[in-house]
DNA sequence: CCATTATGGAACATTCATGTTCCATTCTGA
DNA sequence: TCAGAATGGAACATGAATGTTCCATAATGG
C-alpha cells in the first residue's frame, strides 16, 4: 500500500533524483536520531549532497521531516507486513515480528524521538494497518493464552517497542552482538530477567 | 554526597535565589523532556519567571542543560542510593530500585532524550555510585541464581531503565493506574510478557 | 520601616540556521 | 559526443533565539 505509492511517486523521477531523495531521507533519519535540533547543514554532509540539493527536494525543514517520518512509518509498516503476523502460532509470529523490528531499528530510532511529529501526519494519509496487525496478534496471543492476559495491549506493545528499541541501541553500541539481539529481545520479551529459582 | 555537595552550594545563597533557581531547573526538565529544541522563553514562562531571571542564574544555553542534566542525574541517584540496594535478598532490592525509579521518571523521561548531554558532564565530578550499586546489585542478583545469569549486566540494566521508562510514560498518559506502574513494570521485569502454555 | 536583594521588562546588538538566487561544473543518457 | 539534467557552492536576505544592558519596581529580612 504505502510501499506501492512509494515506488510509483518514484518512478515518476529520474533514477539519479530517486537515489539522492532516498540518501537525503537516510541521512536525516540517521542524524536527527542521534540529535534532534540537527542543522540541514549537517544533514546535508551526511549524504553527501550540497545544502543547496536538500532545498531542492524538500522545501522547508518541516517538509524534510515530515517527509523522513512518513518514509520511517512506511518501511517499519512494511516490514511488519511483511513479517505476516496474522498467519501462524502467536508466538511464532512474535518472534517474526521482533526480528522484523530490529532490522528496522533505525527508523525506530529516529522516530521515537519525534512523538510530536507523529501527530503531524494526516491521519488520514496513514491509515496504519501495520499497528492494527501488531495489536490484533497480542489480543490474539492473550485469547490462545501465549501472552499474559493481566496486562493490556498497549502495555505489551509498548513493552515491545522498548525492548526491540534497546535491543538495537545495544546491537549498535556493539554490546550484543548483531546476529544475537533478535534472540535476546525474544528470551526477555518472553520470560523476563527473573530466574525463578 | 551529590546531594550534599548541592545543599551546601544551596546554602551559600539566600533562600530566595536557592528556590528561584530550583523552579528553573525543574521547569527546564518539563519542559526539554518534551521538546528538546524549547526557547529559553518558553522555560521562563514555565518557570514562571522572567527571561532576564533565566540569565542571570544560566549565563549559556548550554549552562542552563547541563545544570538541568546534572541535577537530573542527582536526584536519580539520590533515590536510588535511598533504595539501600545492597541490603536484603536481590530480588526485593530490585523491588525497591524499579519503586524508586518510577517515582522520579520525570528527570528519567528528560535525561533519556539527553544521551549527547550525558557525556557533556565531567565524569570526574560524577562518581556515579549509583550506577555502580545497580550493576552490583544485578549481578549479586545473577551470583544468587535470581536473574537471568545468560544475558550481560549491561543487558539487565538497560532492559529495567527502558522498561522504567515506558512504564513512567503510560503512568503520566493514564493507561496505567498511578499506583499500578511499579507493580506492572515488575512484573513485567521478572516474568516477561508470555505465559508459558 | 529601610536598605538590600531579587526581579521584570523593554530595548538593543549579535549570532546562526534558514531559505533563496545565480552561475559554473559535473554527470547522465541518448 | 552533445544536450539536458543535476549538482555544488558562493553570496545574500531574513528571521528568530540568544545574550546584554539598564532602569523601575517589588519582595525580603533585619
Amino acid at each position: 500500500m504505502t510501499s506501492t505509492s512509494a515506488e510509483s511517486t518514484a518512478s515518476a523521477e529520474s533514477p539519479t533524483r530517486s537515489r539522492t531523495r532516498r540518501a537525503i531521507l537516510t541521512a536525516a533519519a540517521t542524524v536527527l536520531a542521534r540529535n534532534r535540533s540537527a542543522t540541514l547543514a549537517e544533514i546535508a554532509e551526511a549524504a553527501a549532497v550540497g545544502r543547496t540539493t536538500v532545498h531542492r527536494y524538500f522545501a522547508d525543514r518541516d517538509e524534510l521531516i515530515k517527509a523522513t517520518v512518513a518514509d520511517s512509518i512506511t518501511a517499519i509498516g512494511d516490514s511488519i507486513l511483511d513479517a505476516r503476523l496474522e498467519e501462524g502460532p502467536a508466538r511464532e509470529a512474535m518472534h517474526r515480528l521482533i526480528t522484523a523490528m530490529v532490522d528496522t531499528y533505525e527508523h525506530m530510532m529516529f522516530l521515537w524521538g519525534e512523538p510530536a511529529m507523529l501527530e503531524l501526519i494526516d491521519p488520514a494519509d496513514n491509515p496504519d494497518i501495520a499497528d492494527r496487525s501488531v495489536r490484533e496478534l497480542i489480543a490474539r496471543g492473550q485469547a490462545e493464552g501465549v501472552f499474559d492476559p493481566d496486562v493490556s495491549v498497549d502495555w505489551i506493545q509498548q513493552t515491545l517497542w522498548a525492548l526491540t528499541y534497546t535491543g538495537g541501541e545495544a546491537g549498535a553500541k556493539g554490546e550484543l552482538p548483531r546476529h544475537g539481539v533478535a534472540a535476546t529481545v525474544i528470551r526477555t520479551f518472553e520470560r523476563g530477567l527473573y530466574r525463578g529459582n
